[in-house]
DNA sequence: TAAGGACAGTGACGGTCCATAACCAACACG
DNA sequence: CGTGTTGGTTATGGACCGTCACTGTCCTTA
């Protein structure tokens, strides 16, 4: 199993393509019924295949998901990433608005993948711990952290609304720059966890059908104003307004 | 089945006990196995019965889940109000601060509670529409929207950040005042729905493992500032401040 | 080119779980 | 005291996951 034999590319191919036709086929189904829960007799009933096959691919259905997974979030920041790069470099906050409409649309029209990403870790397919689901997160999330980055690099970003930092939390925001390159303030770290969380929670109660008594439209503007607002408190410059003195 | 003969008062007092244990002893397993599936014949063997006798409390695996959904609202919605009434009147902001907290507590504790009300609806068991989960989640929201009422009948409810409210939802808006039985303006009707937004997506991401990365203390942090943000851009007064002028 | 091996796929099977059906004991009530 | 309702049982069917043994096919290599 798995065998790390590396075969003929001619093989090695038509394996990868039916391992993608596996994941499409359950990202369909997934769509149609609503539901994270996939079967596997379902998936080689689309495929035209009994269900045993399957496991010439994937151990289990804990891997698949994990499979699964690492994929939504790699189309999430391939998603967001476009959308935010649509929009010119020194347009920061029509680049932050983008890259936040991208995550909110993304949810909305697949929320059984938003639910795979960033719904309640199922034991099992979580374990991996440094496994490609972090990794996929790890990079699906710096699409969203590199507005941050890009903003100070240019000398653009300001001082967020709240700037009282808590030791523990600095700490943690100097652990993060190292990894992200470039020394953000720890206030601005705090104000880029807030914006996040504040688009995340707009977009999960929505994805989940909680703002339905909502007009689409109003829903519309709401989102519009969250993310606003988001970026206002975080120091991010809204319209394309010059750097500041 | 669901007899509406009344029967006796014993039996159906002893009937709402079972009925009660059963519920308990799935919460108790699905806080065990961190998942929100529930097998009928675990709960069986908790309570000492075979699974065939539950569906005589219960018609359904879904109709089971909509009662711990509508319990599970229920719950939440009674933390909150009671973290909340353990503030003093006046001081509008902790009261804020206390429910946001009992809000995040109830959710971090549970995260299988908190999933089967705020994730991913299964097709199923919110079909309903106006059946009583919808109902609790009406009564453990306006817990919530509570403070702002509060706040407004006491004249202490200024001015948020964002003030544009566009014209679908402020049409929303007005439509909900009829149902808090205040007015509360559009603009801060928009700020209390970004709120809820922001303090549900720090409680969704951290409640679901993405903020594992940081260190307890910084969590905390982060959440009394994204609190304290969400406050401070829809106009509730933070301090225990004297009335604006 | 012929033999050996890796790989995809099938049919049969066991285990688990949801749900129903048929049946039995206990209790309330006229 | 009989009768019907209620709570419970065993037996059974069906769906699904996952395994096993087996077959055919393509690739590799001598």
């Amino acid at each position: 199993m798995t065998a790390v034999h590396a075969g003929s590319p001619r093989r090695e191919r038509a394996r990868a393509a039916t391992i993608d036709e596996i994941k499409q086929a359950a990202r369909e189904l997934m769509r149609e019924n609503g539901t994270v829960d996939v079967r596997f007799a379902d998936i080689a009933r689309v495929m035209g295949i009994t269900p045993p096959a399957l496991y010439r691919y994937f151990a289990d259905r804990d891997q698949l998901l994990t499979a699964l997974i690492a994929d939504a979030y790699d189309d999430l920041g391939a998603h967001v990433a476009e959308a935010r790069d649509a929009v010119p470099d020194r347009d920061i906050g029509g680049r932050w608005l983008a890259a936040a409409a991208a995550y909110r649309q993304w949810a909305t029209k697949d929320p059984q993948q938003f639910s795979l990403v960033f719904g309640l870790p199922v034991p099992g397919y979580v374990a991996p711990e440094e496994g490609p689901t972090t990794e996929a997160a790890a990079r699906a999330l710096s699409q969203l952290s590199a507005l941050f980055v890009e903003a100070m690099v240019r000398g653009r970003l300001r001082k967020p609304l709240i700037r009282e930092v808590d030791p523990a939390l600095e700490f943690c925001a100097h652990g993060k720059n190292e990894d992200l390159g470039v020394a953000i303030p720890a206030e601005n770290f705090q104000a880029m966890l807030h914006a996040w969380a504040s688009l995340h929670g707009f977009t999960s109660l929505e994805a989940y059908g909680h703002f339905d008594w909502m007009a689409p439209e109003a829903r519309d503007a709401l989102f519009v104003a969250q993310v606003q607002l988001a970026a206002k408190a975080a120091g991010m410059p809204l319209a394309d307004e010059p750097r500041p003195a």
